[in-house]
DNA sequence: AAGTGGTCTAGACCACGTT
DNA sequence: ACGTGGTCTAGACCACTTA
């Protein structure tokens, strides 16, 4: 439970022209401080006026940094004591609104994507599940993911058409659909929500993925919706049980 | 995208002398305001400098409970528009550190727990997920959970016996274990990692569950944190495939 | 008594979108 | 030009813990 000097962990190098806040540049100096391991857990982290005084910004800018990696729990405060260094985590950062392939690249693993559709439909239980009207047009994208070069989903997606009309084969089909969505068209992605259940594979899905009918598999369905709260996307998907586990950060 | 007038929504009443923050009763007092119907979902929501007026407060609490309300999504902002109302979300809020109890309890359904085993044991594998030493004490807990007296799931619950030492037997059978744990030892419990698979039931599964063995299953593994980022419980569940399924909430 | 995090004030300037 | 949310300041008092 000892504690570092301030003056042992470098100078301070805040732009202060810089369009980036001072908040989230302290909170980026804070965060490598702590993963350099510079600090052990439960090591005593300084203090808010410490940290003020440091940086020569106000406390509310200090507490903001610390207050989210508190939040992200890299850090804990207790009242009275004052502010501790968190056990690292064990797992990458997920539980997140990640990508198929964002996610498989935090573990450097090589994925492919092989379409087996893609266009324009009409599906009324889909499209009542994303808007009022049942028949919506939807842009649908069948494709089955790879891992070294091993098939393990079966992925379908829809995206309402309306919220991005002359969407591009290429930049949905390659990269981060999420990514376009956001830069292209300056849509702002909220939450989702995702169903697991674990069934038997049916016959179509079992040869696509190369395993036994009956076969036990991992069945999703994930709804997206934009900041607003409306939903733009729906995704059914079929994991190989053998070979796809989840990994689902709960907080708090 | 109407706007209604602040002083149709009633008098503020904010109680200065309370132990509850200002920004907490402000944040209440919104929320009605929201969930009562009075605002539809894209309305336009008071301006921050308004609801400063209206409070009597200053901005930077204003700030704080309309941002707590935005994260949470029932809000969202956009700069130099302004501030509205999402659209309500359709699930029970979920994707949060919840016992099985409190989630049935949610539904309004008939849970109960058959109690298989109840002990202090080691073991090795376990303990070395939850701290660095292998022969730490560890309190097991196996038991069945029912949903309408049907069987749904097989629960076996491992907890450090070091965080809560004299844990009656009562307190961890019945009611929520993390209550107990907050209140009656002063723990927070900071957050969880759990991992969902698909794989066919093993037979000593199947017989305590009901069903036939190879029977698709969901198996999870849930590791607890305290909120200073040192594991706690170890929880090795599998829940029938034709009974359940999960749904997880993910953000941003 | 001194130090800590938790809350709050009354201002200020900026970037952005609408009028 | 004006209103919006986003950031920031330089203070203040409180509740709590430790010494």
């Amino acid at each position: 439970m000892m504690s570092i000097p301030l003056d042992q962990l470098g100078v301070q190098s805040l732009d202060r022209a810089s369009p980036v806040p001072l908040y989230h540049q302290i909170k980026q100096t804070l965060q490598s401080w702590i993963s350099s391991g510079r600090f052990s857990p439960q090591d005593r982290f300084p203090a808010e006026r410490e940290l003020e005084e440091f940086f020569k910004v106000s406390r509310v800018t200090i507490r903001r940094a610390v207050g989210e990696l508190a939040e992200e729990g890299y850090l804990y405060r207790e009242q009275g004591k004052g502010c501790f260094v968190a056990r690292p985590r064990m797992e990458y950062e997920l539980g997140r609104l990640t990508s198929f392939t964002e996610d498989m690249k935090g573990r450097a693993l090589r994925t492919k994507a092989h379409v087996l559709h893609f266009g324009v439909v009409r599906d009324p239980d889909v499209a009542l599940r994303l808007a009022e009207s049942e028949d919506e047009e939807l842009i649908k994208l069948v494709r089955v993911r790879s891992i070294d070069d091993e098939p393990v989903a079966l992925q379908s997606a829809y995206v309402l058409r309306s919220v991005a009309h002359d969407l591009a084969d290429r930049s949905l089909i390659e990269g981060s659909l999420y990514k376009t969505l956001e830069t292209h068209y300056g849509l702002r992605i909220g939450y989702a929500e995702q169903t697991i259940e674990s069934r038997a594979a049916a016959d179509h899905e079992a040869v696509l993925l190369g395993i036994r009918s009956h076969t036990p598999v991992l069945a999703l369905e994930r709804l997206t919706y934009l900041h607003t709260g409306e939903a733009f996307e729906f995704v059914r998907s079929t994991y190989r049980g053998d070979k796809y586990r989840f990994t689902v950060a709960l907080r708090r």
